[in-house]
This record gives C-alpha cells, structure tokens and sequence, in this order.
DNA sequence: AGTTTAAGTCAGCGTTGTTGACATTCCAAG
DNA sequence: CTTGGAATGTCAACAACGCTGACTTAAACT
C-alpha cells in the first residue's frame, strides 16, 4: 500500500510532492486548518442555543431558497432525525419556514426569515473574513489549487452537490 | 463588512477571486472536502467502538512519540477531560502506552505499541490513499497552493504546531 | 513550608450523529 | 376505490465527543 517512496523519481517525472511526509502534511494542514475555518462561527454559535448544524443548514437553506427537507439531506449528509432536530428549534426559533409543497403537498420547502437572514449574514460575515484574508494572504493561483485539490477530495456524490452549487450561483 | 463588490478592479489588480460568491465556492468547498477526508478512516473506526478523537489521538502520538499529555492537549486543542476519556481506553485497550517521565515524574510520555501502530498504519493508508489521489489529480501546483491556503487559514496557535511538526517530520 | 504544575478522575450537561419503530399524508397504480 | 409506496415527521434510546466544575495525587519549584 504505502511503501515511503512513492515520491522517488519515476519514469523522468518528478512526483515528489506526493511522497508520504507530503501527504501528512497535507493531512495534517487540513486537519488544523478546519478548525480554523469553523472558530468564527463557532464562537458567535456558542452564545446563543445552538451548533454547527443549525450553521450548515442555515448556509444551505439561504444558498438554495424552497429547497426541500430530502434535498437538504443528500447535501449535508446526515439522518433525517438529526436534520428534524436542528429544522424544528430554528422553525420554533423563528429563523427558518417551513412551507407545504404546492404541486407535491408532501414536500416543504424551507426559507429563511428575515432573522433567519440576519444571522446567516452574520456567520457568513464572519467565515468569509478569515477566507478572504486566507485567499488574499496566498494569491489567486494558490486559491485556484486550493479548490482543485478539494474538488479532487470529495466523494462523487459531494462533487456533484459541489459542482452543481457552484453553476446555480451567480 | 461584506459588500458583495470586493472583486471588482481596483488599482488596477484584479481581485476577482476575491468575490463573495469566490469566497462561498472556497467555503463549500472545505465543507465537501472535509468529509471526504474523514470518510475512509471514519468507516474503519466505526467498526471498532473508536471514533475521530481516537484516530486523532493515535495520529499525533505516531508523529510526535513520547509526547507529554499536555503537549498533546495544546495540539488536539480540547480539554484535558476529553482527551483523558480517549486515551484511556485507548491505554486499556494496549495501543498506547503511558510512560511515566524520568526527569520530571509528574510528566506521562505517550508512545503506541506493537498494536497501536498497526491501527495508525491502517488508518493512514485509507487516508493517504485519499489525499495522494487528489494531489495526483490537481498536480504540484496545485499542491502548493492548497498548502498555502490552508495555512493562512489556521490561527496563529494552530499554525506553530504545524509548521514545528513540518519542520520535525522528514 | 507553601504554591504551582501535570495528570487523572468523577459527575453532569449539550450538540450532533446513529437506529429502530411508528404515524401521517399524499400520490399513483392496480 | 383500495392498496402500496414515498415523503415527512415524531418518539425513544443510545454513542461519540465536546464542555465546565470540583477534587485528588504527586512532583517540582520558590
């Protein structure tokens, strides 16, 4: 599997960024990097009632507008019991509405309301001040390799999601 | 704060991978990719009664043995309790070993055993498997600039370890 | 001798994930 | 019309893994 040479010289190309301390690095950049992606927010989740979930699907509800509850699920990849939980405090809270499908009455799509917006603009305010500064601090070429070997990353269901988010926005 | 036109010209430099909706991409993106690179080892744990925290546990004894409790703390960057509940059983389970410090005897220096390492091999093979395909895929450039990204990411904390463990590695 | 430090432990709590079982509502096919 | 399946929601129970607070033990520092 992992023999600690696969960085040597192989057939003329260079192929030393993908030796095994390469790789640990990377692992280990990702790893501390995470935590800072989510401080921000996290810190500003604390003081109220709620969590990094309750985050994520704000970020995905304002991203996609009447989405459904299944919809939702696929994309954070999670049970339905745990998305309900999350969904019924910030529907109870006042920050998310749940409408009944017109054309399929089975369905509800989900809304941010206006305090729904106030704190989504909040987190993303937050998150995206430490990613600019990132991006701004490593150049555009980086930021372009930065998404290319996350893209490669993913699963093929989350590239899709991705990718599909992606063309969607603006 | 966000004003939605950051990546129009200005001074005549192009800042166009500054946008919000750039920003966004790169915040989706860490959010996909991450679960991508928690997937394989996360399916191997869940077999065990082990979860991240133990991989995470297991991962930094391997690239930094004999390291203190606190060290260890400082790097995981959770509470003493948490880490604790972990490593116990992971000391009972015979993967780690506890050795009690020779200049200082309050000190507990962490090693893996036989078995510990063998699980640590496990684990970092899946996730290798991963992230050397994705640095493949995207190439050296690439590389590069996901490194560099990523490290204007983390907090000052969090990038002092791991530059000290870039430098110590290799 | 007194204080600080490192580590471990116990109790309790919150968020977020999981399964399993079950009810409701609605659409669609027989 | 009845029946089966799909989408949603709810309840209960549980596990992983964060957290705080309080406390002990042992060693080191001053």
């Amino acid at each position: 599997m992992s023999n600690g040479h696969s960085g040597q010289r192989f057939g003329g190309e260079s192929l030393l960024f993908l030796t095994d301390e390469q790789l640990r690095q990377g692992i280990e950049a990702m790893f501390f990097a995470y935590r800072g992606f989510t401080a921000d927010p996290d810190r500003i989740l604390a003081e109220m009632a709620y969590g990094r979930a309750h985050h994520r699907a704000i970020h995905f509800i304002n991203r996609a507008p009447g989405t459904t509850v299944n919809n939702l699920l696929s994309i954070l990849g999670v049970t339905k019991q745990s998305l309900n939980r999350v969904l019924r405090t910030l529907i109870g809270d006042g920050l998310v509405e749940s409408r009944v499908g017109t054309v399929d009455k089975r369905e509800r799509h989900l809304f941010l309301t206006e305090q729904g917006h106030a704190l989504e603009a909040t987190l993303s305010d937050a998150q995206r001040a430490r990613m600019r500064s990132a991006f701004k601090d490593a150049g555009p070429e980086a930021v372009q390799g930065f998404k290319q070997v996350l893209e490669a990353m993913m699963d093929a269901d989350m590239r899709r999601a991705y990718t599909k988010m992606r063309e969607t926005g603006s």
